[in-house]
DNA sequence: TAGATTGTTAATCGATTAACAATC
DNA sequence: TAGATTGTTAATCGATTAACAATC
């Protein structure tokens, strides 16, 4: 069985992915730890360990071929495969969800957005038409539905989750500002911006801490 | 001088704040480091180790008053302050962030929304105007700017960070897919969405390893 | 072959957990 | 005073960095 890779490692991995990118668009076929290692702002002894996790991408003497990095980083991440998402809230969050043509390029089709709100209702946002809330059941039913993004106010966030993992959705993107309870097969990844902005203004105060 | 204060600390603050916000809104104005570890699932002993960074706010034998913790944990985190945020941007996301009423309650006001787009500009946005972005080498030299919060394309964010930080504005709240090089006494806080949603993606691909 | 750079083991560093004396 | 729980030191664990043998 395959080693457990620790989140901080997974945390890095769609950052790699991200320079890589960027290198292959830039016309750069070819790398070396301590190039990226330069660029990235993470020591090159890091950046091997953390490819060797998964078997090792380079050539000894060579370095590694972007391309094939960027590839098996992306496998890694599964972004090789479409994710099915819907989005639950059609705020000015969930709209931004659903607006965003960069997320499909990467393998996730945005491909229904639902609101309670009447007025919202039949709306069209972006290529979606936003859809009544009571339909959901339904349509996870009859289509196939990877990955729910909650962007519903916090109280009724824990609600929605509830109903979709009893429909067998189990994987959340929440934006809800609390933490799911949730069965242990289900995967969450929490956004929450408004404790990213307190981090913000933390280090602001703190500043003179770190200098 | 204090001691450095580490990365993963200061991410745990804002969730205390967070919870210990929940518990007072429910009424409970006394917990220790035990039952609060249960409720978050962290070690009482880290809950312990986290606060005693900054001196003790707890009384043996007692535990922690919620109020007095959450208030410590608050000014820690900045939010005795105002800060003025500008948003660059007026996307989906640009106004979502204006939109979302939220911020205000912790001290951060969304003061002004600027873009290039000449048919979204004089629309409103929650109580914003959005302002023609020629006008913020103006706007940021007449008003206090202490955060810019940067919703634009990723091509254009870098730019725009530097005409900033030229100006004395010294801390972003970095939505766009790059990461910005900017001075050393800067202050950046990403919130890399595409990046949140591979994470995800990785953990269902590889949710196995962890059961 | 010589030079370069990986893959991998060993050393170090830092963060988390455990333990317990201090004290309310 | 006895019981409870913090504050803090010590032990452990895991992640990062350094070093170098393997090899292209």
């Amino acid at each position: 069985m395959e080693k457990k890779i620790s989140t901080a490692v997974v945390r890095r991995l769609p950052r790699y992915y991200r320079y890589l990118s960027e290198l292959l668009e830039n016309g750069i076929d070819r790398i070396s730890s301590q190039e990226l290692s330069r660029a990235m702002n993470v020591t090159a002894s890091q950046i091997r360990q953390d490819f060797n996790n998964f078997g090792g991408f380079g050539q000894q003497g060579y370095g590694y071929s972007v391309e094939v990095l960027k590839e098996e980083i992306g496998r890694i991440l599964g972004l090789d495969q479409q994710f099915r998402v819907i989005i639950l809230g059609a705020g000015n969050l969930g709209q931004a969800l659903a607006g965003y043509g960069g997320f499909a390029r990467r393998g996730f089709i945005m491909s229904a957005l639902f609101d309670v709100n009447p007025e919202k209702i039949g709306q069209k946002v972006g290529d979606l038409v936003v859809r009544d809330m009571k339909d959901l059941a339904r349509y996870v039913r009859e289509n196939t539905v990877h990955i729910a993004a909650l962007t519903l106010p916090k109280a009724k966030a824990p609600e929605v989750a509830k109903t979709l993992t009893d429909m067998g959705v189990h994987a959340f993107w929440n934006f809800a500002a609390t933490d799911l309870k949730l069965p242990s097969d289900a995967v969450v990844e929490n956004v929450h911006l408004a404790e990213s902005l307190m981090r913000l203004s933390y280090n602001i105060v703190n500043q003179s801490r770190d200098e």
